[in-house]
DNA sequence: CTGGGGAGGGGGCCC
DNA sequence: CGGGCCCCCTCCCCA
């Protein structure tokens, strides 16, 4: 679907515009220390899930469950180190820069599984189209956000923001310059890196609309994508002599994600004449740089993609005709969601309980703060006006300076074009952003500029019976009104807006607090006609009146005992599943209390045995039967036609207040179960008639001569 | 275990 | 379009 291709403009996203936009959190997952398993597979969102291979090792991440764009991860984490005290030993694999003002700050170390997270095994994207997270640092941190859906059990593929990459390469282009001619130019930390150059940026950037125009010459200019599937600051012995990868990295074993190159990569077209700017002279004839390939990738990638580069750049050249455009549900007049590290699927997966528990989280101003157990979705509240979206280049997001998120001037590249200056507080950084944002007027008045280009609605209509419907893009349901669906958003997204001043508990609707507020008042408006008890909601006065009329509502399937309210109906279920079933059919599995309801269904629907007539219907009756009353006071020892006077018995009751179609069915069901009862057993269920407690198989008819029975007392009654 | 009350959450409808 | 009101559903707690 042209959909999944064609996800919101996040093209001319800044860092600090995905810091500020993104729609959902979700952070790392937290785990017991006590596991002593590494934080580098514990960490991993509940919504995501490694890939392993053939010797257990990781080799990619994939998603377990539809993740919405404008998804934000991390931060990364892992070692910290200044350029100055990197350990000599250090792999640099999987380093990632931090800068500050232009400068390099310092190293995040992922190649320690116990002190990296989960995002270390996250392979890097070969080509735009493939790419479905963007790396920012944000603050020193470093995030990666979805910049399309994924879909379930697709990898994630990452590779930097423009800014990102842009301040790689000019430090690159820096050291390069700076240390070329002295002997520190083989200090890895300068020379070792495989970013897309600023030379390369710039040929791109010329070539974009080329590019765009015709997917086919994307091939073209992949020398940086060829060297996109290792980390960030991959060591240039494994990323830039594709010549010996192989080898090394088949001994190195350094961990689960060795690099190696790919089978054979396409070769670029020279006609762009790029070239990596840092690979080592002593590389000769690489003209052709195979592509890095991690071990998982080898064979998925072995197809000439279009290859291009880091995504963003396309808004410098094309602010027009932005390479993606949002999906509408992801815009950012969506509120965010903060997404725990067990978080349920975004579709409907909001535990309806969570509320209580989320309270918990709240910081003392009600907003929320980074989870540290299994709260449900925190709200992060949009900082932008809901009806305005798109484009997200010139934010003026609605954050109230003092309780912004900490200043991160570090934030903003050197020297950079086309800079929008943005105040620092508006780049978030960790999870205190979540709070920090949240006190972002939800009602906005300072809206986003329309991205250019971008005419859709933020929400999808549907025509359901000519009628317009408004449908939620996460769980797809449908709502007659805006409102109502504005409304149901915050179900997604975790925003509670309406708080009680007492005990700081807050809600989705101003009604939920208006009903809360009863709970301090004690007020109690709503009165039984009849004993004149007073309740505080009309729906638990309706539920008291049930029992003034005796209606009870939920009935048990099994064994018919009626209840005036579900949740005691679902409680006595769970009575009949953890009961013994000592019977049990050695051809299906299924499991009976009464040895005749086996033999019933033996003889009548047993899904296993291929002579008997397959009835699911009979099938749910036969095991009703065997959980009822009527079956309970049957002795083992009972007779066919005893058991048939209890079948039909059974029937009758069961029968009472149900339909005519109903009637009809069960007339013909109870045809079949008293033939059964008096059927020779099929053939198939000869042997298979057992007791699970070892009483040995007995055919049916000789039922009246075991001794040992089984006599249960009535299922109400027995006390079970 | 059953049954009753309390409370919260989601959604529809109407103003 | 947003808010208010209402209803239904679900779950928890406790006797």
């Amino acid at each position: 679907m042209k959909l999944e291709s064609t996800p919101g403009d996040m093209s001319g996203w800044r860092e600090v515009d995905f810091a500020l936009n993104c729609t959902y959190i979700v952070p790392d997952q937290v785990s017991d220390p006590s596991f002593r398993l590494p934080k580098a597979m514990t960490s991993i969102p509940r919504n995501l899930t490694f890939e392993y291979g053939t010797d257990n090792e990781v080799i990619g991440v994939f998603s377990k469950e539809y993740i919405p764009q404008g998804t934000r991860f991390g931060p990364l984490q892992g070692d910290i180190y200044t350029k100055d005290n990197v350990p000599k030993q250090a792999n640099r694999k999987y380093f990632w820069r931090i800068y500050h003002g232009g400068q390099l700050q310092n190293f995040i170390d992922g190649y320690d599984v116990h002190r990296s997270n989960w995002m270390r095994y996250v392979n890097p994207a070969r080509s735009m189209a493939e790419q479905n997270l963007v790396a920012c640092q944000n603050g020193r941190d470093v995030y990666f956000y979805t910049i399309r859906p994924v879909e379930p059990k697709q990898e994630l593929l990452v590779w930097y923001s423009q800014e990102f990459a842009q301040r790689l390469c000019s430090q690159q282009e820096d050291h390069k310059e700076k240390y070329m001619s002295t002997d520190e130019y083989h200090e890895p930390e300068y020379t070792k890196h495989h970013l897309p150059q600023q030379t390369w940026l710039k040929e791109r950037t010329k070539e974009d609309v080329k590019e765009e125009k015709d997917e086919d010459t994307e091939e073209k200019i992949d020398v940086e994508m060829l060297e996109r599937d290792t980390p960030p600051d991959t060591p240039d012995d494994q990323i830039m002599d594709f010549s010996k990868k192989g080898e090394k990295e088949d001994k190195d074993g350094e961990d689960s994600r060795g690099v190696i190159p790919s089978p054979q990569p396409e070769h670029r077209e020279p006609s762009l004449g790029l070239h990596h700017p840092y690979l080592p002279d002593h590389h000769p004839g690489l003209t052709a740089p195979q592509r890095n390939l991690p071990l998982h990738l080898h064979g998925l990638y072995g197809h000439r993609e279009g290859l291009v580069s880091s995504y963003p750049l396309y808004s410098q050249s094309r602010p027009l005709q932005p390479t993606y455009q949002f999906l509408p549900p992801y815009n950012p007049h969506y509120p965010r969601l903060l997404l725990p590290s067990y978080s349920p699927p975004f579709p409907g997966m909001l535990p309806s309980r969570g509320s209580l528990r989320y309270n918990s989280y709240l910081g003392t101003d009600g907003l929320p703060y980074p989870p540290i157990g299994p709260p449900n979705l925190l709200p992060v509240s949009l900082p932008y006006s809901p009806s305005l979206h798109g484009g997200l280049k010139e934010l003026t997001p609605n954050i109230s300076p003092s309780r912004a998120a900490p200043a991160t001037p570090e934030l903003s590249p050197p020297a950079k074009p086309n800079s929008h200056h943005q105040s620092p507080e508006q780049s978030p950084s960790g999870c205190e952003e979540a709070m920090n944002l949240s006190v972002g007027t939800i009602k906005s008045s300072t809206a986003p500029r329309n991205g250019p280009g971008h005419k859709s609605l933020p929400y999808p209509l549907k025509k359901q019976n000519g009628k317009i419907k408004y449908e939620c893009n996460i769980c797809s349901k449908t709502f007659g009104q805006l409102s109502n669906l504005k409304v149901h958003l915050r179900v997604h997204s975790g925003e509670r807006p309406f708080q009680c001043n007492l005990c700081k508990k807050s809600f989705t609707q101003l009604a939920h607090l208006q009903k809360h507020n009863l709970v301090h008042t004690g007020e109690k408006p709503h009165e039984c006609q009849v004993c004149h008890k007073r309740f505080s909601s009309t729906s638990n006065l309706k539920t008291h009146l049930r029992l003034h009329s005796g209606e009870k509502p939920y009935q048990c399937k099994l064994c018919n005992t009626k209840f005036t309210q579900y949740i005691h109906l679902k409680l006595h279920r769970r009575l009949h599943s953890s009961r013994d079933r000592p019977y049990r059919c050695q051809l299906c599995a299924q499991t009976f209390f009464h040895r005749f309801s086996l033999c019933i269904h033996q003889r009548s629907c047993c899904p296993a045995n291929s002579t008997a007539p397959i009835n699911v219907h009979l099938k749910e009756m036969v095991e009703r039967f065997d959980a009822s009353q009527e079956a309970d006071t049957l002795t083992e020892t009972a007779t066919p036609p005893q058991v048939g006077e209890a079948v039909e018995h059974w029937l009758v009751r069961t029968l009472e207040g149900e339909g005519k179609e109903d009637q009809k069915e069960a007339t013909m069901l109870l045809k079949a179960l008293t033939a059964a009862i008096s059927a020779p057993v099929l053939p198939m269920a000869q042997s298979a008639i057992s007791a699970s407690h070892h009483s040995p198989p007995l055919p049916y008819q000789e039922r009246a001569s075991v001794v040992h029975l089984h006599k249960r007392s009535m299922v109400k009654t027995e006390g079970q």
